[in-house]
DNA sequence: AATCAATTCTTGCAGTTGCAACTACTTTCG
DNA sequence: CGAAAGTAGTTGCAACTGCAAGAATTGATT
């Protein structure tokens, strides 16, 4: 008895991540985070970074990113100061109460989610999958988002008037 | 140079994700649907459900799948209608407008999407990973969110007082 | 050096989200 | 039966999201 139907891949993952997703939500709540300001706090263990930069590297959305930063900002998480280098970049460090936090739960989130996911999975299948996982947003980054405009232009003609 | 530096199980998906999510959203736009809308739709192909069975089914959430159900029945796209055996459940169903949306874009989203990110995959890659996923979630299941609830117990006593 | 283009970040806006509370109906069980 | 527990779906609320437009700064071109 499949419990899920559409075995297609992009599904599979979708569901995977929104419920990885929802166990740090969960987990993550008593901190007042939620899973995007988690992975800033430890993104930024690794050193200071820009706000572009962090968006790169979190895959947040650059203006839902900017909020995120403000409403950590606020609750003494972080720091932003802008760039003297360069007057439009901002430059995003760890405060020392988001720094403790950071070090302090760090291990869980590398450690704990991605074992709950392998389990079972012998060192081979696991070096295997994350071999995949990279190749495929490289085919991402390189299909650039386009082989399909073709068929959304395909579309234009007879697009519904809804 | 590793434009991805998190190489984490759950990141790597998470990225990937999110990007044929973006793809998706971006073409369906001209439709008036998202990702989401999508998915109902083309799960509605294969019969009438229950909003509970939907839900199950594309992966999202109940209170956010009956607000998007209200706004496709809105538009036209599927029709609702208490159940007569059960009257808690509302059953779903295509409207005509719907149903041809749907036969018309399924081929696309059942392989182009894949296709782009399994670019370069052998057969038996595909087969592996898919099967791997498949296992994924079931330890997700089984662990029904709760290996990480230790430590989250654990935490309570020293929460951030944020 | 002055204009035009590009980059970085922020904000306005309208729409969407998830949680928790609620209503309505059905099943269980003393 | 009738109360209590369970299930299905909706909605209030406050918070969040993405897009598009904006403000500020820097770079390129002539």
């Amino acid at each position: 008895m499949a419990k899920v139907e559409d075995r297609s891949i992009p599904f599979l993952m979708h569901l995977i991540v929104g419920r990885v997703e929802a166990l740090v939500n969960h987990w993550a709540r008593p901190l007042g985070l939620r899973i995007e300001g988690v992975r800033v706090l430890f993104r930024l263990l690794t050193g200071d970074r820009t706000v572009n930069e962090l968006a790169r590297l979190t895959g947040v959305e650059l203006s839902t990113l900017s909020r995120l930063l403000t409403r950590m900002e606020a609750r003494g998480f972080i720091t932003r100061r802008r760039d003297a280098a360069d007057g439009r970049s901002v430059i995003v460090s760890l405060a020392p109460s988001g720094r403790k936090l950071a070090l302090r739960h760090q291990p869980v989130y590398f450690k704990d989610y991605e074992a709950i996911l392998m389990k079972g999975f012998n060192p081979d299948d696991a070096r295997r999958f994350r071999e995949l996982l990279v190749r495929m947003l490289d085919n991402l980054e390189q299909s650039g988002g386009d082989p399909i405009s073709a068929l959304r232009a395909d579309d234009e003609e007879r697009r519904v008037s809804a």
